[in-house]
DNA sequence: TCCATTGGTTACCTTGAGGTAATTGATTAC
DNA sequence: GTAATCAATTACCTCAAGGTAACCAATGGA
C-alpha cells in the first residue's frame, strides 16, 4: 500500500511509532479508554499496578501522538478525563487481539516454558 | 472466553506473555520469520540496527515461550536456522496488523506530535 | 482548625535494557 | 601459516525506564 513507510527500517519514523504502539502500557491503556472516557484515577486502578509518574508519562505520551484527548477541569480537586480519539480508537482492535492471545495462549506458553527450563537443566 | 486470565491484572500470567508480545523487537521478529525460516545472519540484517547480543537474547526468550524453533547444525562456520513454530504463526496476525497501523497511520501522528509540540511552546 | 481529596510534578534512587568489543571453534581459501 | 567465516557468549559500560516519596493547590466537611 504504502512502500513509503517500513517499520523494518532503521530510519523510518514508523519505527518509532511502532515502539510505542507495541508496548505494554500503551495496550492496556486502550483497552482500558476503549468503552468510554474515564478519570486518571479510574486508569490508575484499572491498570493495577502502575505508578502515577509512569502513568502520567505514558498518557502525555499517547496524547501527543494524537491517540487520545485529555481534558482537565477547573475544578478542585482536580478533575482530569481521558478518551481515545477517532485515531486512538482505530488502534483498538490491534491491540485487543493482541492482548486476547495473549490471554487464549498462555497455557501452551507456560508448558513450552516448563519444558524449555526442564531441557535446560538436564542439557 | 476464558474469565480465568485478565491481561489488566497485575498478577495474572497473561499479563507478562503480553509485555513480551507487545514489544518492538518480538513485533519486528514474528513479523521476519513469517514468509519462512531465516539464519540468525538473515533476521540480524532484516532488523536493521538490532545488535547481536540481543538478538541472541530475545530469540531465546521467544523460543522459551514456545513461538519459534531454533535449529543448529553441526557445521563450520556455525548455521543455525530460526522459524515460527504454529504458536508463533498464530501470532502473526496481530503483530502484522500492528506493523501495518504504525505505516499507514504515521503520518496522523506526525502531524498530531507536531501541533502537540506547538502548543506546547506557545503554552 | 485541620484533614482528605485529586492529578499532577519533582528529586532521588534502583533496576534493567541494550550497546561495544573481545573471544571461541573448525574449516576453507589464499 | 593465516585470515575469514558465523553464531554465540562474556565482561563492561551507559542510559533510560520506572518506582518511591514528598509536596502543591482550593474547597468542603468533621
Amino acid at each position: 500500500m504504502s512502500p513509503k513507510w517500513d517499520v523494518l527500517s532503521r530510519t523510518c519514523p514508523s519505527r518509532t511509532s511502532l515502539a510505542r504502539i507495541a508496548n505494554k502500557w500503551t495496550a492496556m491503556i486502550v483497552i482500558t479508554l476503549a468503552d468510554g472516557p474515564q478519570r486518571f484515577g479510574g486508569i490508575r486502578e484499572a491498570l493495577d499496578g502502575i505508578s502515577g509518574k509512569v502513568l502520567t508519562s505514558t498518557l502525555r505520551d499517547l496524547e501527543r501522538d494524537g491517540l487520545l484527548r485529555r481534558t482537565a477541569y477547573a475544578e478542585v480537586p482536580p478533575r482530569v478525563e481521558y478518551e481515545l480519539t477517532p485515531l486512538g480508537h482505530t488502534l483498538h482492535g490491534p491491540l485487543e487481539a493482541l492482548a486476547r492471545w495473549a490471554e487464549e495462549h498462555i497455557p501452551e506458553v507456560l508448558e513450552a516454558r516448563d519444558e524449555f527450563d526442564g531441557q535446560a537443566v538436564r542439557g
